[in-house]
DNA sequence: CATGAATGAGCCTTCATTCAT
DNA sequence: GATGAATGAAGGCTCATTCAT
């Protein structure tokens, strides 16, 4: 590593000569966490690689020894993020009787509003601020499928009625964004008031 | 003060295409369009503002002239964009009876999703592409704000129950929203069907 | 004249029709002033001919109308300055009588202190930062002939002891130059005192 | 981000320069010398960052790896100007007997020429096109400083005469530079003419 | 005479990526 | 594996100057 200060117009550059060896996944974890933590401060496009590997404390090589492009960071990151966002709202839907949908439906909402409120700033930035081309489908689907099948289990079950399942998927994931965008941008409200908003008008909608 | 140096005895003619004045508000018109053009098709950060007059068909300078930056187009799209798609949704909503609120909700349904399906591209570009700080908080409040009244008018003349006229108005906008997109995405819908299917669950939503 | 304000990202140009029509000698007057005044407070290269023309009150073309080129109100500032500089110098040794040559250099001293006490700003952008490729010799000449005359007049009637007549000018106007700067620089001494302390050191100096 | 886009299908090779590496003093040092150069050719206006790496034969990247604004290099140089300048002549003074004052003026005097006279082109350049501010005070009053101790010392031992040490160096040192700038814009004289003809002057002025 | 919209060459600077060590 | 010096294409922006009105 090295670090430049500046006497008199120049840039000294001091040099220290250590040279740790981790772990691959460290290294890997490392630097995306740094990313993550940048691209919220400072945006995406104005977090250089220096940024990354500066906070990250390796050098630039060890950078591109790990990710291709600065893209792959991106990808990577949006990667671990739906990863982590599907699990957890998975195990909060699995810890309730198969059979009770409705209390399905309602640790889905519960798991989802907790875990969006919880890295919206990381959501933010790596789902809207990259433009991968096809509109960010790919990952919004996997948590709309999820959401689906819960809604058409429910629905078969006749916990509620539905005549779209994918209409309704979409208006209850895109609304419950909606939702906490706007908690966040005003004043904190906390997760479980924003689930009682919705609920009632999820369950009105759902005919539950 | 870039004097100008003779380059090797040789004098550079400058072939004058002639230059032609043009009232502010065409030049104006005429930068933005190209930028939201460009936009478009190649995205903000790949379009440079030397694409930008050149599609214009104006010198470099013209565009600074106008504009102190180039996030400047962006902002001024932007706004452009919101007032277009307000007075658009309002004339619809206006030419409903005042009085027949289930008309008028139609009218803004079908508007709405009118001039997004048109104009999704642009949207897409200025409003997720580009970080104005406030989380484009604003241009969002001005579309919710008039929902907003519609919805309570609404409600107040016993068209509709709802308990909480803000949390409607966003599960409906970004529902809505999450629709078009969807529909953008797969197979094209047209905007009547999508029209059907929202007016289902937010019927039911609003216990019409 | 124009004035631009922002409002959303576009410069709006805001066209006031008043075209005031001026004797040349005002207008060339007040553009010399204004770039002055700019040169003075922010530098010579970075005043642009849009803030002279601004504090001038005039449009942009007047300028090159009386003027070819930027670099020609500097060179302009300067022959102003050189003129009104001698010219006072000359009058104050001027106001003492043609035999008494130890009072004439005592006047040409307060009188060129005065003068470059009350200029200096001007002076030092006008003179230094701009590079006429002669090394302003042609300016420092007059000076220093003025100077020079006092000099040797001086000499030949017995009033003071030199070989060196150029020498002496030298010394004396560059000696004078930094004492002046340095108390400019330093705490502010007023030209009596600068004048006392140089008229001991040149006095022994000319051997008076 | 740049991403690195196919040309219509051409990929672009690029011919590897063979990159040299090379210790960071000498990368830092061809760069002011090129600077240094140019500037004295050209002005530092008219010389651009291009011009510097090309003559250094580095890359442009290169620079701003080593400084961070076109200006710091001349911060730079001027700092380096102003080390050489006094090393060499407090190098000269030293060389003469401690108590030989009159020696050490006299070889104050001839260093200070003959430094000037070897780098007035540099020294034109990078204290006069250039404002850092505080008008170059700060490498003037070492200079000033390295003087005054000299003519103090000389003051004490009795060598000579001075009732204000600040004033006699201020007046020696821009007396000197005057004679020798004049030396150089006219006929060509050698170091030891002009600093006989100063010694005269000084001489007489300290009552040597 | 006066104006200011229009121009474009050219500058400084950034930063993703490479590769010699 | 790890490093960081080196690179250079590319972009945003400035500003003196022109000329149609």
């Amino acid at each position: 590593m090295a670090t430049r200060e500046k006497t008199g117009g120049l840039i000294r550059i001091r040099r220290s000569r250590t040279r740790r060896i981790l772990p691959a996944e460290v290294r890997v974890g490392d630097l995306m966490s740094a990313a993550a933590e940048l691209f919220i401060a400072k945006g995406i496009e104005a977090t250089t690689v220096n940024d990354i590997v500066e906070r990250a404390g390796v050098g630039k090589g060890t950078f591109y020894h790990y990710f291709e492009t600065k893209e792959d960071v991106i990808v990577a990151l949006r990667e671990r993020f739906s990863r982590d966002f599907t699990d957890q709202v998975a195990q909060a839907v699995a810890s309730c009787p198969a059979d009770d949908h409705r209390a399905r439906f309602a640790a889905w909402l519960r798991g989802t509003v907790q875990a969006y409120i919880a890295n919206y700033k990381l959501h933010d930035v790596v789902f809207h601020e990259f433009r991968p081309g096809n509109r960010n489908v790919k990952d919004k689907e996997i948590v709309l499928a999820q959401l689906g099948e819960l809604l058409a289990a429910g629905a078969a079950a006749g916990a509620w009625k539905l005549s779209d399942t994918r209409a309704a998927a979409i208006v209850i994931f895109d609304g419950m964004h909606g939702m906490v965008d706007d908690a966040i941008a005003g004043e904190p409200r906390d997760a479980e008031q924003i689930c009682r908003r919705l609920s009632e008008l999820f369950g009105r909608m759902l005919l539950i």
